[in-house]
RNA sequence: CGGGGUGUAGCGUAGCCCGGUAUCGCGCUUGGUUUGGGACCAAGAGAUCGUCAGUUCGAAUCUGGCCACCCCGACCA
């Protein structure tokens, strides 16, 4: 997948947001090498097993010309490796084994690391932004003292990434734990946040994991505690991707293209001039320019889109495609007047402003759309979350209304298995915030203490 | 890997059944007129029809092999 300059800017954007969360909560940035030695990688088996199908591998460190084919190259036999890399798909196994070196004492710990990062995972089917070969993200690798602080730290970040999603990319979330099934091999407990596209369908945006000691005891971590005793650390690992950009496209756009919340939009205002000869450009371009400027002042991206060979038409349209929550034309009438003509992408409204408002009152503009994207979309979860008691209204609701489903589950992972082998529909979540509250399982009819979230998902 | 489908200009396509080197739209270039919601007119440029082989006087079209891509399924942040 290549992401484009606009694309790229929405999720440098999302890394300022989510780098200055990061830093804020004590973490650092680091960086851990892109390839992994194979008997590094099996360390710890269950995160080995569960990469396993989906690794790339280095085999060879040198290509030759082809002397059957001319002009063409071949991997040379002779530049095997005497062990194959990996290439990453997380890098659990390459940061724990440098652990092992940094760590000796309580005094070391914790260790709060984060690292920007590509990672392959060789995905049989690949879909644009959500799972892709290649793709971008972040990793936080922490290592602690005891059992409390790492459980502590996974909760935490996850109330990061929620926090994260909810404000700046103006999607609501729900907090919860995967089943045995949906962990994160290797983990002893994976949270995640599950969001909600207009498809209805559901997309795991983040996902935190408590990795207790498994992965200090497969790479032989230990520490002196105060007592002189040696003990295992305890660790915790948590990731979002680029598929947050699938995510945030899914979540707000409209036919008319993307619609891009004011928070992680690369452009925040366009302004579009209307002029027919150079001299209206120019006298538009007298009244803009302190516009922008103080805009800018104000801590907006504004761009002026000058472009004699665009029509203004053209620019409405393409701007719009880019989600760029609110644009301005300003025209010889504007300039006659003293006004301007707003309009806001997320409802198409448009407003004629007086001119020497716009600096003053543009930034509760781009509030507004901001809670506004973030209710609308609030609003659709709520109305497409259902709460279900039989397995025949489970199926149905999948079928016809789609969205999330809340059911009373036995907590088995053979029911689990039956209900996705059936239904296509799997354990989102088990909701942090779900109610305990007496039921029977909607496929067995055993027992069960609380609901929890069914979804088909991405 | 199983099942289905498609490869023709930068993009989307017609033509294929019934052989005679290619259609239309978008985009691009130039000129003119336009410019408050994706402009219009005119003139241009751009395609060894995925690839290799076969049949034929002649292949985008018929036959066979190969390659690539897409959709559905298994796997997945």
């Amino acid at each position: 997948m290549v992401i484009k300059p606009y694309g790229y800017a929405i999720w440098e954007k999302m890394q300022q947001g989510l780098d200055k969360m990061f830093k804020d909560t004590g973490h650092v940035n680091a960086y851990f090498p892109l390839f992994v030695p194979k008997s590094m990688f099996e360390a710890e088996e269950k995160n080995a097993e569960g990469f396993a199908k989906e690794c790339a591998i280095v085999t060879h460190y040198r290509l030759k010309n082809d002397p059957k084919n001319p002009g063409k190259l071949m991997v040379d036999p002779e530049a095997k490796l005497e062990e194959e890399l990996v290439v990453r798909p997380t890098s659990e196994a390459i940061i724990w084994n440098t652990y092992k070196k940094w760590i000796q004492s309580y005094r070391d710990l914790p260790i709060l690391i984060n690292q920007w990062a590509n990672v392959v995972r060789w995905e049989m089917r690949t879909r644009l932004f959500l799972r892709t070969a290649e793709f971008l993200w972040q990793e936080g690798h922490t290592a602690h003292a005891t059992r409390q602080e790492a459980e502590a730290e996974t909760i935490q970040m996850l109330n990061v990434y929620a926090q994260f999603v909810e404000e700046f990319m103006a999607v609501p979330v729900i907090k919860g734990k995967k089943s045995e099934g949906e962990k994160f091999p290797g983990a002893i407990d994976t949270y995640c946040i599950e969001a909600l596209m207009q498809d209805g369908k559901a997309l795991q945006a983040g996902t935190s994991h408590f990795l207790g000691q498994n992965f200090a005891k497969a790479f032989d971590v230990q520490y002196s505690n105060k007592e002189g005793k040696l003990d295992h650390v305890w660790g915790t690992s948590w990731g979002v991707s680029t598929r947050l950009i699938g995510g945030l496209i899914m979540a707000h756009s409209d036919d008319d293209g993307l619609i891009l919340p004011p928070k992680l939009a690369p452009i925040h205002v366009v302004i579009v001039p209307i002029f027919r000869s150079d001299e209206e450009l120019a006298s538009v371009t007298k009244a803009v320019e302190p516009i922008v400027q103080n805009l800018r002042k104000a801590g907006l991206s504004v761009k002026f889109d000058n472009r004699d060979t665009h029509k203004p038409g053209f620019k409405f349209a393409e701007y719009e495609m880019k989600g760029v929550p609110v644009r301005i034309a300003i025209g010889p009438r504007d300039l006659e007047n003293g006004t301007v003509e707003i309009a806001r992408r997320d409802t198409k409204e448009k407003q004629v402003w007086k001119m020497e408002n716009v600096v003053n009152d543009l930034p509760a503009l781009l509030d507004d759309i901001q809670k506004s994207l973030y209710n609308k979309a609030l609003n659709f979860r709520t109305s497409m979350t259902t709460v279900v008691n039989s397995y025949d209204e489970f199926k149905n609701v999948l079928d016809t209304k789609t969205g999330f489903v809340l059911a009373h589950w036995d907590g088995t992972p053979e029911t689990e298995a039956k209900i996705k082998e059936e239904t296509k529909a799997t354990i989102r979540c088990i909701p942090l915030d779900a109610k305990v509250e007496s039921g029977a399982c909607v496929y067995s009819g055993k027992p069960s203490a609380r609901r929890v979230l069914f979804a088909r998902a991405y």
